[in-house]
RNA sequence: AGCGGGGUGGGGUAGCUAGGAAAUCCCGACGGGCUCAUAACCCGUAGAUCGAUGGUUCAAAUCCAUUCCCCGCUACCA
């Protein structure tokens, strides 16, 4: 086995820093299979690179009001370095403002203008006089010509929803200046992709190995037809399109990216010294692309495109993109403060910690919830108790008892154990050849018991104690046994792995550790302490939700709003107002007088021009909404199980999502998650009540 | 609204593409074992109408239809 295969990762946007989704979709599966191909004896060659090109660079540059090379400068250092803290490390990460990345791009237009896949066509494009550049569509505000909406966006009217062309707006006036736009005919190169719609159908279909995710999704995109698409913008930051009468117009961002990976590889072969090394690396035809979904467009349509109109270059084996990762079920987002970059994690845990625990979450076929509480768990019990342990309970044993492991021929103890492991090693490199990262580590968890089960019934402290001289083999067969498991798991967890190696050998480990499985080896083992680390996170454990019971004085339906009630709310000391979408469901006399739930210390809201001051708590099933309800006096706090209120400050739906309000399964009474645990509500001691019996497990809102 | 993903024991999940005897694993609860180890590890028990309804089938968590609910995306930005 030694074949030539190129794994390339999409190049990270240089406009901010990386965090743990971008991580799990994309680079961290990258690496594990790097490092996996390189321990079976493959030749790889491992590359990916900032884009650094773009409108949204050029505008965020505008706006601090420092050059775009100074954003793409700073996060083209700031994300290597990232990735070299997790132990992610490209044999070239590359940069699209290179100058040899544009040669590269300009020769590879040149080629394809020759071969006929492009063409000049003429548009019709938003212009701003004033800025003297032509305008994205989003950049484009006029008057909606369905609704009248005035502040409607050229792509689509935020008011009615309707998606707009710029053209059809009434006073169209650019976003950015506010000056009246005008509509000017530019004109744009076309990348013909439908003259070759039918390849790549044909294509896509044949790679029936692929992930569904991948492979029907693209098949699905393309089946109203592969369109030409403008591969030219009227833009300032990009690679100039290198044909006459284009001048100043910039090659399309993603186009010219795509072809980073070649172009970062050829540099790369330059700087090694082996000029032709990344042809010959690519000749192999076993090229892998690792991405998040987001990106399955242009590498499993756009590129096998450019590559197969060029003609020069392999089509990829395989493009695997990953589903999202989320943060407590909440989508990644930097400006609201929803999760943690890479940066900022590796401040509560350490770099193996948090490789082992997001390869076995990796969201390979559906989205997956990253939980501070859930890595800790994992971490704390999988590699530590388990695999950590036990890697320290057979050295310390052996160490403290004064036993040389050596080999010997074991019993039916040990040939079930070996036998195991083969099989093990087995399923596990078909899962790893199969790119299912998660089921290679769940089945490694498997292994890790079987050798704490086995070490467990051979119990040595016996044989010790009864001076079998057989323990010594028992012993080497254990650490043969903890060889394994370093070595498959390596790929997940390098550092970690090396440290055990070490323990085990006192060397680092070889370059080729599974040839090392069957050899008859020596052990020089070292007991340096635990090699992984509990780590330690405090628990967000409590109740941060000012539940009280409040009475209704007043309802009355809502001014500005067809489904919307206002209400004003006795909550025992004072009252207050309330807006609730339940005017489908209850009459207007019926509320009044009404004890209710009220969530006292949810942030302020207006809606549709009545301030809310809170939330009511309902149920909601297929037949409508069910007011949560006590026969408690109006002020009465509701605890949550034990748990009484003890936050402080408002906490926004974001916040509350994180309860989990929902019916109990006979859907009487509602409950509410703190910790690990589903828990009632109750008023006075008293279990606060659905009014009528919903579908169990309802949600609450 | 459109597109995509999902609803599986108390919490988190696997299984669904190729339907099949007891539904996987982690945490938690309960009981036991062991004492080498990081209060760890090992064994066992309880706990799931596999969102709902209907259909196909000898057989459905898995296929089809309908429906309810949840989440994400919906910028010719990249």
């Amino acid at each position: 086995m030694n074949r030539k295969v190129v794994i390339n990762c999409a190049l990270p946007y240089a406009n901010g820093p990386l965090h743990i989704g971008h991580i799990a979709g994309a680079y961290l599966s990258g690496d594990i299979f790097n490092r996996y191909q390189r321990m079976i004896g493959n030749e790889v060659m491992f590359i990916c690179g900032s884009d650094e090109y773009g409108t949204p660079i050029s505008i965020q540059a505008e706006k601090e009001k420092v050059s775009p090379k100074e954003i793409v400068e700073k996060y083209h250092r700031e994300h290597r370095k990232t990735m070299e803290s997790i132990d992610i490390f490209f044999d070239y990460f590359g940069r699209t403002t290179d100058p040899e990345h544009s040669e590269f791009v300009e020769d590879f237009f040149r080629d394809l203008e020759k071969s006929g896949y492009l063409e000049k066509r003429k548009m019709i494009s938003a212009y701003c006089p004033n800025e003297g550049r032509f305008l994205p569509d989003r950049y484009v505000n006029g008057t909606c010509p369905r609704c009248g909406y005035e502040n409607a966006r050229g792509d689509q009217c935020d008011e009615c929803g309707r998606t707009n062309d710029p053209q059809d707006l009434i006073n169209p006036r650019c976003a950015i200046c506010g000056s009246p736009a005008e509509f000017r005919e530019t004109d744009h190169v076309f990348f013909l992709a439908s003259k070759l719609e039918g390849r790549i159908r044909e294509w896509l279909e044949g790679k029936k190995e692929w992930r569904e995710n991948v492979r029907s999704f693209s098949l699905n995109m393309i089946q109203g037809g592969l369109k030409d698409r403008a591969i030219t913008r009227d833009i300032d930051w990009g690679v100039p399109a290198p044909m006459e009468g284009m001048e100043g117009k910039r090659i399309y961002v993603w186009f010219e990216a795509l072809l980073g990976y070649l172009s970062f590889a050829r540099k790369y072969s330059r700087e090694k010294g082996e000029s032709d090394y990344w042809l010959n690396m690519y000749s192999g035809g076993h090229t892998f692309y690792f991405l998040g979904k987001d990106n399955i467009f242009f590498h499993a349509i756009l590129l096998p495109a450019m590559h197969m109109a060029s003609g020069k270059y392999p089509l990829p084996e395989r493009v695997d993109a990953n589903e999202y990762l989320r943060f407590n079920g909440q989508k990644f987002s930097k400006s609201r403060g929803i999760g943690y970059s890479v940066d900022d994690i590796l401040k509560i845990v350490d770099k193996d910690s948090l490789r082992f625990y997001l390869s076995s979450i990796l969201p390979e076929s559906s989205d997956s919830d990253f939980t501070l509480n859930e890595m800790k768990e994992k971490v704390n019990s999988e590699l530590n108790g388990k695999y950590g342990n036990l890697v320290n309970r057979v050295i310390s044993f052996a160490e403290g008892k004064g036993i040389h492991p050596e080999y010997g021929e074991g019993d039916d103890l040990d040939s079930t154990l070996e036998a195991g492991l083969t099989k093990f090693l087995s399923s596990y490199l078909e899962a790893m050849e199969r790119l299912e990262f998660r089921r290679a580590i769940s089945l490694w968890l498997e292994a890790v018991k079987s050798v704490n089960s086995y070490f467990n019934d051979a119990k040595p402290w016996d044989m010790v104690k009864n001076h079998d001289p057989k323990v010594s083999a028992r012993i080497w067969h254990s650490l043969k046994a903890i060889e394994y498991l370093t070595v498959t798991i390596y790929p997940f967890v390098p550092s970690g792995a090396e440290r055990v190696w070490d323990s085990l050998h006192g060397v680092n480990m070889p370059d080729l550790p599974l040839k090392h499985l069957e050899e008859v080896c020596t052990f020089s083992i070292r007991n340096t302490g635990p090699v992984f680390k509990k780590i330690e996170i405090e628990e967000e454990e409590g109740n941060e939700l000012n539940l009280v019971v409040g009475k209704i004085i007043m309802a009355e339906n809502h001014p500005n709003a067809d489904s919307l009630l206002h209400l004003k709310v006795d909550l025992g000391f004072n009252v207050i107002d309330l807006v609730a979408g339940i005017k489908k469901y209850y009459d207007l006399k019926d509320l009044e007088g009404k004890k209710i739930i009220v969530v006292k210390n949810l942030k302020h809201s207006k809606i549709r021009g009545i301030e809310s001051q809170g939330m009511l708590l309902a149920a909601q099933d297929s037949r409508g909404a069910h007011l949560l309800t006590s026969d408690e006096k109006e002020g009465t706090e509701v605890l949550i199980g034990e748990h009484r209120y003890s936050g402080e400050g408002k906490i926004s739906i974001d916040d509350l999502k994180r309860y989990d309000l929902k019916a109990d399964n006979e859907g009487l009474y509602p409950t509410a998650v703190i910790g690990r645990d589903r828990l009632y509500m109750t008023a006075n001691g008293k279990r606060v009540y659905i009014d009528e019996k919903v579908e169990g497990k309802s949600q609450i809102r």
